[in-house]
DNA sequence: GTGGTCTAGACCACA
DNA sequence: GTGGTCTAGACCACA
């Protein structure tokens, strides 16, 4: 099933790494169209934190296309739709891409370094999913 | 010449923007060793900012090894000196590639889509350096 | 408790006296890993100083991997972590022990009472670092 | 004779250097009692500087004691006297050793190796000057 | 003129 | 309540 793991001492925000997981979930198909979450105070008890901090996650989530909220029956993965235009969207990631090439390339990381470190994050978000529950 | 944006509104802090693009002109060969900087006034008075928000940027950018600063003279592109332990540089590669990862598919790219943006990006930089150092 | 103290006229800058006295504080044990550090603003009413000036300190001590900062919670004493390379870190010795070594000759003390002066606080501060945890 | 080196790129001000070096060649005996200096312009010239860098560093040298300035005759070693009380002397010295010491260990070098570099530097400064001076 | 430090005070982000 | 960012503006240090 679909687990949410949470590390509070990290550099991203709490919040942040929901929306980041609960995305890449729905973008590997871990969860699909129209599978329900847990809902906000199950998952706030289960990784003990602040509701507030779960309900601003599904929030921006929500706002974002990828949840849906059915009052008084919980929250779903949306049907997704494309929030930008295809200019927008190649914008963007052209933007988000080069700010993250020059801080790797002034971290003294060459090309082929660069290219693994993605190539391998990506193959893990895809697959090794189960295997890191192993672990906990 | 060189020259900065920066969008005052958006989620990426102002001092973080001048950041990203120094290191950006400095990756692509736009600014080469040695180079001066617009002074910390001098910048602030054309982006409209504060000066304390544009030192703040140099501050870390000189911390970093990407510049010098040279008390009552200026502020230089810096010889490069690698500045972090391998611990550190992991860390802050795989925060940065964490940051845009989760950008790219929040943009509904698909692994590979991402994949062929980096190499892409990658090859355009290190090319383009090649050739403004010729013209050079 | 542990407890700061500044002198705002002094040679050095007051951000730089509590990153001074909070490394002491971390070196000899009077602060341990997991500690609580007192908030920026609290920190900043107790010395009469703005609330910048200490979170400039806490922030080059994060940097520094001495404190770790979690947002909406506090500042805390981290778990030891190399942050520089071999390089910058005999940059930084030496910059630190020119300062010093500076200081001393211009207070007229021979290099034979320099040497020792050091062997007995590398003694002292060890030594002392031991017994607190002891106590503890 | 005795050699001054500067280096602009540096961390420490110019200024600063001049201090420190003339302060160790009065401490190690290389400048002698009665010893006269370059002239501010001379100095000035040869090591390519502003003179009012090169007056600043004499003038507070003066204030200090280790020179003196003879109107019309130029700037010579002072006989040397004391400025601070015993106690006095004792305690800038321990502060001083103190931020070096913790700098050192967050630095995570071991007493012995800060021992090493503290000799090291020591032993340089009073013997190896003219090795230094062949290299230029 | 150039960079660095500090204050007073506003407003944002996070838990 | 806790940390982070930014402005306006003063004053210092250095060349």
């Amino acid at each position: 099933m679909f687990e949410l793991r949470v590390t509070p001492g990290g550099n991203r925000p709490i919040y942040r790494q929901i929306i980041d997981q609960v995305r890449q979930a729905v973008a590997t198909g871990e969860l699909a169209v129209g599978d329900a979450l847990p809902s906000v105070r199950q998952l706030a008890e289960e990784l003990v934190l602040n509701h507030n901090t779960v309900a601003k996650a599904y929030a921006e989530l929500v706002r974002e296309g990828v949840l849906d909220s059915r009052h008084g029956r919980g929250v779903f993965v949306a049907k997704r739709r494309r929030v930008y235009s295809a200019g927008e969207r190649k914008r963007r990631l052209d933007q988000a891409l080069n700010v993250f090439l020059s801080e790797a390339l002034t971290l003294d990381y060459t090309p082929q370094q660069i290219e693994e470190a993605v190539t391998n994050w990506l193959d893990q978000m895809t697959t090794s999913k189960a295997k890191d529950s192993e672990v906990d």
